[in-house]
DNA sequence: TGGGATTTGTTCGTATGTATT
DNA sequence: GAATACATACGAACAAATCCC
């Protein structure tokens, strides 16, 4: 996949981590001029991150009409868990055939620090790590087109969440996480892709429980702040492969 | 999702059939002026082509390097055939469920065309209709999302094809799809599911045989040779909700 | 190795369409 | 319902990098 332009890619992960973690509200509207004014870059750059983040869900964008932050149907939502559910039993597989003990050690550790982000109360490390066990186990497949479309899909997922979801609820239990590694650890490859299954439909389900707003924020002040973000981590881990923090 | 100007449409269907029917062959470059003649429009839109194109993996593009149709890795040849398998395996499952006997006739129609023209030996339909079966199957699926991430699939698959497999190797065997239809019909879900598991294996097998290449064509030719068939499909058949002829 | 031709990256102006009063 | 304000669509031109001889 070819680098866009560094800029283009700063302000694609600005947006992208803003939406997720609904620092912006689905139905949210993104006029380019704002966006280039933020990211300090002419419309025709601004374009092609509002393309790319409407290839991946996040926003939906129709010809002579302001972008807005996506508002995911039900239907939509259901076809998103559907094709999840199936895409990362197939990562468990794939995992559990080339299992090897240093990978309990990751995934350990991604629990661990989100047992303590969920402890200490830090709503947007939670969600960011919550989403972050799921992706890593997509990259132990060792498919990266498997990876890539998971990304999407766990993104999208945050993104229903906001939509349809209680405000902030967190939607991965630790204990089924837990007990998915364990399933891994003993090689039990159809328990582990069972254990899965049933993650994500107690994920989905939670997610499609209730749904309320609550006060918009202004989206200047938002978007300064994501920026000012994403550079600090650019900056400090440079060649980074993944775009992942 | 937004639909973007027809003129893009257009072209990037054209290309589209240009790399899958491997009247473009992998590797060949595609400068943005030469594309923007052939189709008359302005090097902004046909960045946006491009960059679709790149998005389905189709071409490679790199920033300040001129883009080429994509020459897939062995490995991520291994890597979109694993991810296949999983997500038409899913689709057949959720095919299996909603079934109507409707299903079977449609089904058995494309088949009947699909022998056909590998009776007559008509490469180009015959390599067309291959997907189409294929196609067919995640639409009755019910899921808009697994029908994009199997067409795009699907495609690529066509342009691995055209890079490990021998040229223009009919990549489906009839059996294998009049197999699937019949348990399908008897209602055997999981029976269904594995005639496909083992139906893309061995397509996977043909695929990733010998390869050998044979002449390039002069691009200006191909491009407008599939711009006018392009336009002629787009005419006669105006309100499509999918991009498929 | 060097330099010219080619091709892409980006900006900005104008046209066109949409929403609002 | 018409006019105005506003936002996007598109294209031409300039700058910078790459490719190729």
């Amino acid at each position: 996949m070819a680098r866009p332009s560094p800029r283009i890619e700063v302000a694609h992960e600005a947006l992208r981590q803003a939406i997720i973690e609904q620092a912006l509200k689905p139905g949210t509207k993104l006029p380019e001029d704002v966006i280039g004014e933020q990211f300090a870059m002419s419309r025709t750059l601004v374009r092609a991150v509002l393309a790319k983040l409407e290839a991946e869900g996040l926003v939906d964008a129709n010809p002579k009409r302001t972008a807005t932050v996506a508002q995911p149907t039900l239907a939509e939502a259901r076809d998103v868990f559907e094709v999840r559910r199936a895409l990362e039993a197939e990562a468990v597989r794939l995992v559990a055939k080339r299992w090897q003990p240093s990978f309990a050690d990751e995934l350990d550790s991604l629990l661990r620090q989100e047992d303590e982000a969920r402890a200490r109360q830090d709503e947007r490390v939670s969600i960011h790590l919550a989403g972050e066990f799921h992706l890593r186990l997509a990259q132990l497949s060792g498919n990266a087109l498997l990876e890539r479309y998971l990304r999407e899909l766990i993104t999208r997922c945050s993104l229903i969440l906001a939509v349809f979801g209680r405000p902030h609820s967190s939607d991965c239990a630790i204990e089924e996480h837990s007990a998915l590694i364990a399933a891994l650890r003993k090689g039990d490859a159809d328990g582990a892709v069972a254990i899965m299954h049933s993650h994500l439909g107690a994920v989905e389900r939670r997610a499609l429980l209730g749904g309320d707003d609550e006060k918009p924020a202004a989206l200047g002040d938002v978007l300064s702040r994501y920026a000012a973000a994403v550079t600090a981590r650019q900056t400090t881990k440079p060649p980074r492969t993944a775009n992942q923090p």
